[in-house]
RNA sequence: AGGGGCGUCGCCAAGCGGUAAGGCACUGGAUUUUGAUUCCAGCAUUCACAGGUUCGAUCCCUGUCGCCCCUGCCA
């Protein structure tokens, strides 16, 4: 596999780079892309991948891939596996690079004991909720812990013992001895050890005392020799403690640099969130295609490569920010309308009968699979007596402007005849539209327009009656109905889903030659946008297309005006 | 005795003392058998605000205001 061309554009993290690079700090680069195994890759996530691994590609150094893996009660070896597979379709690729924090464990525990040897850590124990009262508040300073004072040599039998199994779960932890006083929550005498008995996806049940984030990261960081920790700005307040570890461990320092983490309009990208849509069922999986995960995206039909587009296009920075969705679905847009092959599918099908057309009869015409890569090819598509259009290209009562069908009005058929709607049929009962029946000027076949005739303006999709494809169609709309949904306060953000997010059209259409349409193959349906074909709700001969996303609409966003 | 960050066009974002890049969005117009694509044009006399330093400040200093993060034995 080969590195993606990711073009990061200037940013404050190449800028310090830079100057490492410049003074001799530093000869490479080293970064690490750092999940925990707690749930599936989400577009966030990629954010922070197209930063680690693009920053390594653009110096000429390497990324690696660490599972931060130091919390068993919420891993699972079904999310490492998910990483993994996310992160190579999204085109990376770490080589023999790939690290878990649990395969340092007994180095860590060495730590451990030389801090406590150093005198810099010890064993404490406070109930939770006694620590959480000794701890202060943000305004307040904390005090000392009776168990501060303990010796060395007593640590040390304890630490040795929380190791052996000999305490119960939450009655000690170890934990570094820095300052209660200090203004820094995260220095006020974190944990560093907890004891917990829990299987873990790596290690089993070889451990009964597992070391925290801030007393693992670093660590890890620092046995792999990364030279930049990048991580997202909620771990500002813990590069001190950070540091405070390396130099009291006397270990390799690397430096942690934090950025603005992603978020995306009519979304969340809260791992927790997450979870609770796949496990309250208000989505049908990590993958279902609403979803910000990678998996979800994949599904839905958007390129790996529109992905990365992104990640270049939003820069990297350290202010909060909202990006807008649109931005998204245009890298989505771009790369889909240079890639993929057109085709021709009726969403709602309303039935239209050439009433001069003879009975029998059919044609094809061999039309252009993309109308500026002739190196696409061609394909053929069959016209008969009776079409179906999709009901949104006819009106009764047409406003100004709209140039589809309407009562005594031609439109030229994508790719094939000028037809005229000459009766419109309704259902007596409900009135509704049933059929419409044209008649068509055989002398504009294929696009032909005879010497003299007006051109007409609108260009409608159509399928042949007869040979038309049934398939399954799913409609995506944004997930909530708010643009900012983590930034509403007051309501649940279960209360802000979009109930209309997911919309099945199992009357669609398509034209024949999709009939064996591969699994996660896209198409441009033209005039309406980007369709997948489900790789999980597709079976032999009962297609389910997912639009991916749709074209952009100037009449739409003339109607709503 | 709170601390740590951030504020440049609707949304992102370059810029690092010499007079506001780029993308998305939006608005025109051209081409078009997709109301798509493509193309061309327009879109911040101004950088949260107020002072100060300087010949000159978005960039340096001071103050004010606004927003985000931190009181898990999560990461």
């Amino acid at each position: 596999m080969s590195q993606p061309a990711i073009q990061l554009g200037p940013n404050f993290i190449r800028n310090i780079v830079d100057e490492d690079l410049a003074s001799g700090k530093h000869k490479s680069v080293v970064t690490r892309f750092p999940p925990e195994p707690n749930g599936y890759l989400h577009i966030g996530h990629a954010k922070s991948i197209c930063i680690n691994f693009g920053l390594a590609s653009h110096y000429q150094g390497r990324c690696h891939l660490r599972f931060d893996d130091t919390n068993p009660v919420k891993e699972e070896q079904e999310y490492i596996d998910a990483i993994k597979t996310d992160l190579r379709w999204l085109g990376f690729d770490w080589g023999e690079h790939e690290y878990h924090a649990s395969d340092y464990f007994a180095t860590l525990y060495g730590y451990a004991e030389k801090l406590v040897e150093k005198g810099l850590a010890y064993v404490c124990d406070l109930s939770p909720a006694e620590m959480r009262e000794y701890r202060g508040t943000l305004t307040e300073p904390g005090k000392n812990s009776p168990y501060r004072s303990r010796n060395i040599e007593e640590n040390l039998d304890l630490l040795r013992r929380m190791r052996a199994g000999e305490f119960a779960d939450g009655s000690r932890v170890l934990r570094a001895r820095i300052d209660m006083a200090s203004p820094n929550l995260n220095l006020r005498d974190p944990i560093l050890y907890r004891i917990l008995r829990a299987t873990h996806p790596r290690t089993g049940d070889a451990w009964c005392i597992y070391p925290m984030y801030d007393f693992a990261h670093g660590q890890s960081d620092s046995l792999e020799k990364i030279t930049h920790s990048l991580c997202t700005l909620e771990f500002q307040d813990h590069r001190p403690l950070y540091d405070w570890l390396c130099e009291a461990l006397e270990i390799y320092h690397p430096q942690q640099i934090e950025f603005a983490r992603l978020n995306l309009t009519y979304t969340i990208m809260s791992k927790r969130r997450l979870l609770e849509l796949v496990n309250e069922k208000h989505v049908s999986g990590w993958d279902d295609p609403r979803m910000p995960t990678l998996s979800g995206m994949r599904r839905r039909g958007f390129p790996a490569v529109a992905i990365r587009t992104f990640c270049e296009r939003i820069g990297v920075g350290k202010s909060d920010s909202v990006i807008d969705m649109g931005t998204l679905e245009d890298c989505v847009r771009e790369e889909l309308n240079s890639v993929v092959p057109r085709a021709m599918g009726v969403l709602r099908p309303l039935k239209v009968t050439i009433t001069n057309y003879p009975e029998g009869q059919a044609e094809e015409f061999t039309v252009p699979c993309h109308p500026k890569d002739p190196s696409m090819g061609t394909r053929t598509i069959p016209f008969s007596r009776e079409i179906y259009v999709d009901r949104d290209d006819f009106m009764e009562d047409p406003p100004k402007k709209f140039f589809r069908l309407g009562p005594g009005r031609e439109v030229r058929l994508r790719y094939g005849y000028i037809i005229r709607c000459d009766e419109v049929i309704k259902d007596p009962a409900s009135g509704e539209v049933t059929e419409l029946r044209c008649s068509y000027d055989q002398e504009t076949g294929g696009g032909a327009l005879p010497e003299g005739r007006k051109k007409v303006k609108g260009i409608i999709h159509w399928v042949s009656a007869a040979h038309a494809v049934p398939v399954e169609v799913h409609l995506y709309d944004r997930l909530f109905s708010v643009a900012n949904p983590a930034g509403e306060k007051e309501r649940d953000y279960r209360e802000l889903l979009n109930g209309d997010s997911l919309e099945v059209l199992s009357q669609a259409l398509v034209e024949p030659g999709l009939a064996d349409a591969a699994p996660g193959s896209s198409f441009q349906f033209e005039r309406l946008g980007y369709f997948t074909v489900d790789s999980k709700d597709s079976q032999p001969g009962e297609l389910v297309f997912n639009r991916s996303v749709t074209l952009r609409d100037t009449w739409a966003k003339l109607t709503v005006k």
